[in-house]
DNA sequence: AGAAATAATGCAAACGTTTGTATAATAATT
DNA sequence: AATTATTATACAAACGTTTGCATTATTTCT
């Protein structure tokens, strides 16, 4: 009889699981000795707290996150907001890295895709706010007209990283890569291996491309030969990726046949210029020297296989998830901090000496 | 005086966030009534309701997660176990369809990556089990060898949908495509472009490519050439991928020059494949027809443009959140569904007619 | 042995919701 | 106008934890 209510009383229960009060009744304890205890305060005696934890494991207990979190008042749950996790291999490298850091402290891991249009996702993002969430992590991707958004998050105090990309002109902690010195490395990679006529095609004027861009100026510049600002191609965004790349390549391929080396600011841009440079019969990298940037796997599949610039999203994302558990768990404010994380150029044919 | 005290009061609220209490008191209402009338009940007089919702929406109140999770037992999360997110585009798209329609249902993802390995992974989804998740939607990865963890969560009447590869002997709600029918589609198509000796590669012997090579057998079967069973190549793995593709297909090349089809039970050994053929200057289409199955981004990408069989992702993702959400708002037993999605070939150049 | 100090446990309130039931206010009926 | 039926609100308990404080049990000291 006692037992089919006892069995009743639980079953209640979502799952059949087990809580602290249970562990108290089934111990004749008090569920506060059996919190202490489970959480290994010093306070209560050995004798009973190695009976509460065996009593515990053996009954497969497991706490109840949304009772911990209205008492705690936090969620254990931080939140990364980035754009289209399915195309964008850089991206889901940097959420694995935020989700092993993530495991390490208890903590649970939400993705938003954001489909680079935040403004839109507001909403969402308020909704986090409340109970939703005690950190956040994002990928800066606004045209920076309007960042009234970000104000809001620092204004409330909300725990806040940025990796990748960063809002230019506020004072925020970010993980992010030399934009400047990984052009630059690329740039010389090429001239390194021969190549003097050099251009750069890239997407539109961002702050990322704007400092690869500027890499690369800074490169030629220093290679004496003189730097044509024609061999620098921005283009807004109208078409994107591996497409933008064979358009704007098909113009400069013909408009400057001397060229002998190209530096694209990103993978894609580059398999469409060579896809447009074979359809030439320009033969890469014997004739038309190319690299990269980000190192996708494509990058790597490709014939000829690009030479490219390493971005490393794992670290990048264990680095912003360590930045950002240093300020939930701060007691009082701390200084927002800029993490750079080391780039390489990787030589692959694209990019060989003849 | 008053005011300081409220709004010390307010204080104690992780980021200023307005709650039901703090409602109720401003308005000289009881709590019970706020809540009533937030969620519309038909109970609270409308005025009341009108006064209760301009004040809520004045303050920016949010409802607090935690609590309602905890009252309602319900967390307002599902759960998705994927294998590499990181790689695995399919898996990504998968995701956003889950996403969209949870969102839909006012719920929030969590998404676990499971690197293959899930035995290794069942402590963390234990964890998910109180209070860490309504529901589950996962990918089987299984050798087949321990159905443990799956039969718990049965057992505990989690919700739970399997989507692309479920288990085989055991009831459970699935959305899959007809891999044997996929197949015998893409076998079909490289017969209909004009090859007659095709041969087929694969990776492991798990259920999917099973079923694949299976569908491969009837078509070639249907087609009166007799089916030459060396023709049909699993491979065990120790590597996989690209380079899986490589390596096999440089015997098969070599041992069968007659070969003028291959289908791949995936895009990656497709591309291996060509980049042997192209090393031993076998022209893909013309001498030999290639196709592949996913459609991944980088078979579009390829050159030449490589065949596949397209697994609509986004959608299967929708569909196994429609059936998750159905049996998590279910309030007896709903049988278990199995939800086919249709899958199509992708004519491209590695499998023009000459 | 008795007082004082320390250790171990129990009690109760709180976190922000929701919901069954009781009460109060209003409207409809006689 | 008094009774009943209806509608609107208030009260209180509950969800599973945690934690300051009170209480009880144990040890240490004189």
């Amino acid at each position: 009889m006692f037992n089919l209510i006892l069995s009743l009383n639980m079953e209640q229960n979502r799952y059949n699981q087990i809580t602290i009060t249970d562990i108290a009744k089934a111990l004749k304890i008090n569920p506060s000795t059996v919190s202490r205890a489970l959480s290994d305060s010093s306070v209560v005696k050995s004798s009973t707290k190695k009976k509460i934890k065996e009593y515990a494991v053996k009954h497969n207990y497991q706490p109840n996150y949304a009772a911990r979190s209205l008492q705690k008042k936090k969620t254990h749950t931080i939140c990364i907001l980035l754009p289209k996790i399915v195309v964008h291999e850089f991206f889901g490298k940097i959420l694995l890295g935020v989700q092993r850091e993530a495991q390490k402290h208890g903590y649970r891991c939400l993705i938003l895709p954001t489909n680079y249009d935040l403004h839109k996702e507001i909403n969402e993002i308020k909704n986090l706010l409340n109970g939703g969430t005690d950190g956040i992590i994002m990928s800066y991707q606004s045209d920076g007209t309007s960042d009234d958004y970000v104000n809001e998050l620092i204004e409330r105090k909300i725990p806040l990283v940025f990796v990748d990309i960063a809002p230019p002109n506020l004072k925020v902690s970010k993980v992010i890569i030399d934009d400047i010195h990984a052009g630059y490395m690329a740039t010389k990679h090429l001239l390194e291996a021969g190549a003097s006529q050099i251009a750069c095609i890239s997407g539109p004027r961002n702050v990322i491309n704007l400092q690869r861009v500027q890499g690369y100026q800074k490169a030629i510049n220093e290679s004496k030969s003189n730097l044509n600002t024609d061999l620098i191609i921005f283009n807004e965004k109208i078409i994107e990726g591996e497409q933008l790349g064979m358009v704007c390549s098909e113009k400069l391929l013909k408009k400057y046949p001397q060229l002998d080396g190209v530096f694209a600011t990103t993978d894609m841009l580059a398999t469409g210029l060579i896809k447009v440079a074979k359809k030439q019969n320009l033969r890469v990298p014997e004739e038309l020297k190319v690299i990269g940037f980000s190192n996708w796997a494509i990058s790597m599949l490709y014939e000829p296989s690009i030479s490219t610039v390493d971005q490393p999203g794992f670290e990048m994302g264990m680095k912003a998830a360590q930045l950002l558990f240093s300020k939930i768990s701060a007691t009082s404010k701390v200084s927002e901090e800029t993490v750079i994380i080391k780039t390489k150029v990787i030589r692959r044919e694209s990019s060989k000496v003849n």
